[in-house]
RNA sequence: GGAUAGUUGGCAGAGUGGUCGAAUGCGCCAGUCUUGAAAACUGGUUUGUCGCAAGGCAACGGGGGUUCGAAUCCCUCACUGUCCGCCA
């Protein structure tokens, strides 16, 4: 959510920054400023009218201290005009309020200004491409494929147990996932990014600060019955830590690594982008998320794609980072790296990590703050990343890796697998 | 699932109808002392909002009510602790 005072101090500067997402929300940014001021000028009546109470109650009780009934009954005669006063004026301004909000939800955050004009991924900007992209001559199996050859992950069994998009991993499939995961962890680790477990299913307020709800309630799985949600990301219960927090700036930059489960309704999705492991209902990430003053969260992203990248590396998976176009950039980012790796089989590029800064926008909502010696207290910034989604980074494993003997295993991974070929 | 007790400032924890935005302790900040630090002492220290300022207003889990006046009484919802039951 934006700070309503950048708005009111910088409204012309965002609606230029807007321009990158292609959307126009001046009009709604009026709106805002417009409600904003009733707003404020019938808290300041309404102010007024309490005032004026206050003096009245605080009287009525020292006459009735010195045993003044009749004066004291005098005053009280005139409570209920300014008490009915008062209740107009108040539900006017929670009507204001709650007017305000709804507009401010829908508002995406102002982009940062090096992010390009553009509407969907095409626009996107490449900033580097690296790793060699193998020739596989007739080993060029697509990883479904594979996944059945070596008897990896079994699609149709997760159909039966639970449906599309829920796999079955097995043997050294199933070895392949943990190994994925405390490389992962560890790398992080390493990185400087502490472990946490957190919780799976997380309740409305934690959704609402980090963005999910109200927009995209659609799209995480709801247990009606106690009112929770599986979580779409680790972002949202490890994010939420935060919530309604004063943190000490020397504690910053906190870093938090965890990995969990993330679970997605996608609905909506269709065609080539579902096939295998392209795009599923539940699948295993490692996420980094920081915490940050705000005079260093742009460094920090960086540092957070170099972190991306060097896993890539070691993983020896050619990929590319794009900068993404204002039209592709989420709803709550100011600005989101996306690595890809490319699938040699499929042919195509496909996205493995989302690397944002949040800037204010998430921590003006979960009241994130930090406060600097005496002064007041100030939204931190917050920004998150996957390092890494596996599913897709398993595709391009197994497809990449194929040769005549079988699939091998990238050397910086063997550590963990205990084998270095599947065959 | 049943019973019961709670929810107050960064933390712990007083406060049962008026001068309580809230005692006290811890923590934190500043100063004194010290070569420096610690200790000790002195002072400061909730947040939001409006205002150039003086200052006002709001908030004691959320919402509603009683009252001239609510942290305090009533209703309701949420959450937490403890005990019992069930169970990995």
């Amino acid at each position: 959510m934006l700070e309503l005072q950048r708005i009111r101090e910088q409204k012309d500067e965002m609606n230029k920054l807007f321009e990158a997402r292609n959307i126009d929300v001046s009009k709604m940014l009026d709106e805002v400023l417009e409600i904003d001021e009733q707003r404020r000028k019938t808290q300041q009546e309404l102010d007024e009218v309490l005032t004026e109470s206050n003096r009245i109650a605080k009287s009525i009780g020292m006459l009735f201290k010195e045993g003044k009934q009749a004066e004291a009954n005098e005053l009280k005669a005139k409570a209920p005009e300014l008490k009915e006063t008062a209740k107009i004026l108040k539900e006017k301004g929670s009507e204001l309020k709650e007017k305000l909000n709804q507009l401010l939800y829908q508002i995406p955050n102002v982009p940062n200004p090096t992010v390009p004009k553009g509407k969907t991924d095409e626009d996107n900007e490449v900033v580097m491409t690296k790793g060699e992209i193998p020739d596989l001559g007739k080993y060029n199996l697509p990883h479904w494929e594979l996944a059945k050859k070596y008897n990896l992950i079994d699609f149709e069994l997760g159909v039966k147990i639970s449906g599309a998009g829920f796999p079955v991993y097995l043997g050294k499939g199933a070895k392949l996932q943990r190994a994925l995961i405390n490389f992962f962890i560890d790398e992080a680790e390493n990185a400087g990014f502490n472990e946490v477990i957190p919780p799976l299913l997380v309740n409305e307020a934690s959704g609402f600060g980090t963005g999910q709800l109200p927009d995209k309630e659609g799209q995480m799985y709801h247990d009606a019955t106690d009112n929770l949600y599986l979580i779409p990301t680790a972002e949202v219960p490890i994010t939420n830590i935060f919530r309604d927090v004063i943190v000490d700036p020397k504690d910053l930059p906190i870093k938090k690594t965890g990995y969990t489960p993330c679970f997605r309704r996608e609905a909506g999705s269709y065609g080539k982008d579902v096939r295998g492991l392209n795009r599923l209902h539940q699948f295993d990430k490692v996420e980094i998320v920081q915490v940050a003053h705000p005079s260093q969260s742009y460094q920090l992203l960086d540092e957070m794609v170099e972190h991306v990248k060097s896993l890539l590396e070691k993983l020896e998976l050619p990929y590319r980072v794009l900068r993404l176009c204002g039209g592709d950039l989420g709803f709550t980012s100011a600005l989101t790296f996306d690595l890809e790796v490319f699938s040699v089989a499929q042919e195509r590029w496909l996205e493995v990590s989302s690397v944002s800064n949040f800037e204010t926008f998430q921590a003006n909502r979960l009241k994130l703050r930090f406060k600097e010696n005496g002064e007041k207290p100030q939204l931190a910034h917050t920004l998150n990343g996957s390092a890494l989604a596996l599913p897709r980074i398993v595709a391009a494993l197994l497809e990449n890796n194929q040769t005549a003997e079988g699939i091998k295993i990238p050397k910086a991974l063997i550590p963990y697998t205990k084998f270095d070929i599947i065959n």
